[in-house]
DNA sequence: GATGAATGAGTGTTCATTCAT
DNA sequence: GATGAATGAACACTCATTCAT
């Protein structure tokens, strides 16, 4: 995968039509069913073709490189959790600071809904592939609004470290396939943690 | 034909000679200048028997297979930090619990002396085997220890969340090849984001 | 890393377009001439694909793996002798018990038309291999049919016997390299090897 | 095996002292168990001498290379069938003529006494090595002394066939792992076999 | 747009054998 | 005589990717 001769990110087609979009999706989902089943070794492009039911030439009309499948599931998932925060969020807009917190825990905790070892895979494969940032980027975005801004003010390193230890705490969950994932007191000591260190924070002034 | 399949857990030879300590030095050694040069993708076995200066033959002497190679690094690393934690504790024995923290995170953040590339390798390629658990467990066992017990009280899931997130911020900085690394604002940060956290538990009490 | 480890029975593509069984013609050709040029050790799967004019990525497009071309390369001649002896009988249906022994003795012998070093190179692959059992199959039904019940009436373990004791003898002389193999006289004695047991069996009746 | 360039057939030590014969005998051992649990793949040079509880220089030492060992093996085995034979016939010097030949069967289906894996391998490993001729010579003699000379007279290549033919019914047993191997019915069979083949030989002359 | 046969560089790994100690 | 660390040629096999049909 990384050792191949790689032409300049060649664009690829970008489905316009329906047909194109179920083709897309059954490559995607079938990319989804492999991981879950057999973990990142077992996502050939070559499988996720024949699973998909399409050949491979088609997989590679619309995926320049494994690379990009990758991604393209990465992306997928990560637009759904940020829209559950999102959506968490928008429910109730008069909810305290902890609410707020909380609702977007949890929308985190639950992410790649019930999949664990794809999530696991695909966290694996995002890291080892190093688009961990890129693709993280809408939702550090996302906490910086939400989470910093009103009421605390936090510097860009410290939304950095509030961010990186909250995901950090999920992910070693999911890693090490810890039971307690979605468990009310691990919930409750995600909250904590965040809110212990933005409480903390000295530039941090009570809300007017 | 193929004599591939092999049971997962082969015994290779313990060197008992003065030779073969050299001889494994050097294999990682030099896998660990291929990885900080070329990352894990540089990392072949025939590369590294090649830079070691012996032949494969020799490498698989030592190591059973590629993975085992990887995890032999991932431990050296560790060991080497968890000495440096302790020996920054040992120091000075009536350090404050803040002083004994900030020993921790340093020799943390410091970890791989100066060999970033090399981590983020040896990180990604620890995450995607799958082998993260085993390899912190002492780190994970030392935390514990020093960290709660004294004077803190945090049960294994609080323990979870701290180290996690401690580590977690770490790693995060390393794989985005963060420049605040190294700084001393970004290890305030994590000193507080350890204290805040022991802090705001419900069980803590405070020290007599 | 390793993918090596691998499920014993792995379903290859099978050929559906004319190139494809061009393909699968010219690989199994190429390794007969390897085989009967230098024996079993000449035999490298990376050897077969260069000769055959395909990359190696497409032989194992066919078969799973070395041992499965050599058993197909069997089976091939199998195949052929099979049908030789067939055509043999089929020649002349009212062809004495002696003559239809003598047809099949002959098409035995003459199996894999003028190749004897591929022979005794796949003799002693698919016994080293183990598989002679099932690539005999075939022929040892054939072989209870038109032996044993035509006249005769052989046990299952005397059928056994008379096919293993002509098996062996023309095998051995084809692994020892015996020069009379083919010689009139070597067919009048197996011929009488046959009749002679099958006379002597004490179930046997007379010929009506 | 037989990829390495191999030189002229070296003259190894011949053990002359107690201690060396011990070790010789280890080696055997050590040999024959390897075949018996593991086949023929179990068999490398460095478990063996592993096994024996000797250094693999130490294997070097008696055993020019893995073929000369693997005869050894043979020759091992077949010089104590040749024994069990020679005894068989010798215990009663006036038994009849299907006496001779039952005694003769009997210590040939025998052989190998219980070890009917290592057995295997070691038939498997003779094949594929083509030492079958050699390593037979001294049966094939000794069967042509017994069995034909008095009172039959068989040509040589009648001998050949009947020899062969005996040899492959029972290798084909021993190779297909069938169970009758050593039953009552089946040495029936194999002394008919001889008798039959011996009494239609035109040449045979009804004993004086 | 789709297909799928073909590609081939590259990898991990084995194991018979040597020779300095 | 014995040791065992070291050797390295050789091999089977994978899989991302292309392109003629």
């Amino acid at each position: 995968m990384a050792k191949r001769p790689q032409p300049p990110e060649i664009k690829r087609r970008i489905p316009r039509q329906a047909r194109a979009e179920e083709t897309v999706s059954a490559i995607l989902e079938a990319a989804a069913q492999l991981l879950e089943a057999g973990g990142l070794a077992a996502l050939t492009t070559n499988a996720v073709a024949e699973r998909a039911g399409v050949s491979i030439g088609t997989l590679y009309q619309y995926f320049a490189n494994k690379q990009a499948l990758l991604r393209a599931i990465g992306e997928r998932e990560m637009n759904k959790t940020l829209a559950a925060v999102s959506a968490a969020l928008r429910g109730d807009p008069q909810a305290s600071g902890e609410a707020r917190v909380r609702a977007m825990v949890r929308a985190m905790v639950n992410a790649f809904h019930g999949r664990q070892r794809a999530r696991k895979a695909v966290i694996q494969a995002v890291l080892a592939q190093g688009s961990a940032i890129e693709l993280m980027a809408p939702l550090t975005a996302f906490l910086a609004e939400t989470e910093a801004n009103q009421p605390y003010r936090l510097s860009h390193e410290q939304m950095f470290v509030l961010s990186r230890a909250l995901i950090g705490v999920i992910r070693a969950a999911v890693l090490e396939e810890r039971p307690f994932l979605k468990s009310q007191s691990f919930e409750d000591e995600l909250v904590r943690l965040v809110l212990a260190y933005v409480g903390a924070t000295p530039s941090s002034t009570a809300p007017g």
